[in-house]
RNA sequence: GGCCCCAUCAUCUAAUGGUUAGGAUUCCAGAUUUUCAUUCUGGCCAUAGGGGUUCGAAUCCCCUUGGGGUCACCA
């Protein structure tokens, strides 16, 4: 952590729209709020949409909603780059005035040949600055794009908090690179470059994709005389291929989490563990991270996304969340249970069991709802001809049980069935189960019983007995 | 292909140059449970390979191999 009130710290998330949220995207959007928070600093937002081609309105919508979701807030407004023309053609300008950057004739057709030329000559296809120090009439009827003067020979590091630093050699990636586009709109490089300086940004947490294009954002802040921020780029999360993460992976679209069961404090969880690490512990509450969390931390290999950790740290956030906060997220999975007297119980034997809160739901409904049928192999296995009358038995005796509430009122009664007819548990255990469950698993019987009540058990027997 | 990055159980990871290489997930087994799940206990499983440096290397250096990223008038 940065020492109190001598360096603000200013972080920011700047994707490109492409309408939703990508689960890469939030996890160096985590971090970066992280870090920006634990220093009392400011946590940035900027959509990277220069490409006007694939401008999208409702992308900027889609991770809000994402990060409202999450809980990550962004500080400030939510700066777009296709507002911000004018000032990228103020420091082009001001690039070209002073000679560090010049217009470039040359068209895509006459680019393209001299790269096919090099390749040919198996050399890397890189502009031979053949406007670099142009002073003649320029082409008739040709668009100028600008070029920036990038060093010629030498080499520039990349100070990295957390691959140590790199250094690329001017000659092997470097050439005059584009920085405005013949139509005047600005390119990637150049833009991050700027707005990066311009809205203070110190620390720049990343992609490790992005690493390569650091020399060329370095190039663009030292022709500017901007300060260089600091620079940690993390690890990409692989899938089981050893691969970049990607759509056909499943969901890589935050807002799908939600839609599948998993809690925001899982996710939260299971990203922040991905490449970093505090000892042993593997649960982090979000306040635990903002206490433990530094980038220099960050490990330098890619990790793979492990469904199996995920599924076990929503588990984890389901058991231990206060019922009254699970009944209000069921309701988004269809499930309503502010009224119902029995919500306790249900809850409480319920979120030992469920792994996401799409099981959740499911699981209550199964309890909540007469079976519709009963399964074929279930009845095979545990209802034998002798079941019908220990069933009945077990009618009669709730019917005369008097008022019965708790699991242990029903678990009671079952003892003294039990005990009159001087048989085993599973004697009645099976039956009952596939009268009130439609199948031999679920939770406890007494418990199903006293969620559903009296009358419900014995409609419940009753149409086990109709059967067939 | 050029450049860059990376390399500990299947997976996520821990280990001031000195540990029987630790934890977690998965998997397997046992216990608990009327069932399933949970929970508890136990078990299987790793320093990619080869050279150095050092009394001593997972850790530092070099090479090999393997994997990934990136090379646009995309971001």
């Amino acid at each position: 952590m940065y020492p109190k009130g001598i360096l603000m710290v200013v972080t920011r998330f700047a994707p490109s729209p492409t309408g939703y949220l990508h689960i890469g995207g939030l996890r160096t959007a985590l971090l970066s709020y992280l870090w920006a928070r634990r220093n009392g600093g400011t946590f940035l937002l900027r959509i990277e949409d220069t490409d006007f081609s694939r401008n999208d309105e409702a992308a900027a919508l889609a991770i809000v909603e994402a990060f409202k979701w999450v809980g990550l807030e962004h500080d400030g407004v939510i700066e777009y780059q296709s507002n911000r023309l004018p000032i990228y053609q103020e420091y082009a300008q001001k690039l070209l005035d002073a000679g560090k950057a010049y217009k470039c004739y040359m068209s895509k057709e006459e680019l393209e040949a001299l790269r096919e030329e090099q390749s040919a000559r198996k050399e890397r296809p890189k502009y031979d600055n053949r406007y670099r120090d142009f002073a003649g009439t320029p082409p008739e009827g040709r668009e100028a794009v600008i070029r920036i003067k990038a060093p010629l020979e030498g080499s520039i590091t990349v100070h990295d908090g957390v691959k140590g630093d790199v250094v690329f050699n001017v000659a092997d990636i470097l050439d005059d690179f584009i920085i405005a586009r013949a139509d005047g709109t600005p390119t990637y490089n150049f833009v991050v470059a700027v707005d990066d300086a311009l809205m203070g940004v110190t620390d720049v947490i990343r992609g490790d994709d992005h690493l390569s294009n650091t020399p060329k954002q370095i190039v663009v802040y030292e022709a500017l005389g901007f300060p260089v921020p600091k620079f940690f780029h993390v690890p990409m999360i692989h899938n089981h291929e050893g691969k970049k993460l990607s759509k056909r992976d499943g969901a890589t679209d935050v807002m799908a989490y939600k839609t599948l069961g998993y809690t925001p404090e899982a996710l939260l969880n299971f990203l922040v563990r991905l490449g970093w690490s505090h000892g042993d512990q593997e649960i982090f509450s979000l306040q635990e991270m903002l206490e433990l969390f530094d980038p220099s931390d960050i490990n330098r290999s890619a990790s793979v996304y492990n469904a199996e950790k995920l599924d076990w740290l929503n588990s984890h956030y389901i058991k231990n969340m206060p019922n009254e906060k699970l009944c209000e997220l069921l309701e988004f999975y269809g499930v309503m249970l502010v009224s119902h007297d029995k919500r306790e119980i249900l809850l409480d034997a319920l979120k030992e069991r469920s792994k996401t809160l799409v099981e959740m739901a499911n699981q209550i409904n199964e309890i909540l709802v007469r079976p519709a049928g009963f399964d074929e192999a279930a009845l095979k296995k545990g209802y034998k001809e002798e079941s019908k009358a220990i069933l009945q038995t077990f009618a009669e005796a709730l019917k005369n049980g008097g008022e019965l509430h708790l699991p242990t009122d029903y678990h009671h009664v079952m003892e003294a069935v039990v005990a009159q007819l001087e048989i085993g548990f599973g004697k009645i255990g099976q039956p009952l189960r596939i009268a009130l469950m439609g199948k031999l698993s679920g939770p406890g019987l007494d418990t199903v019983m006293a969620i559903i009540g009296v009358d419900e058990t014995l409609a419940r027997i009753d149409a086990l007995l109709a059967h067939q």
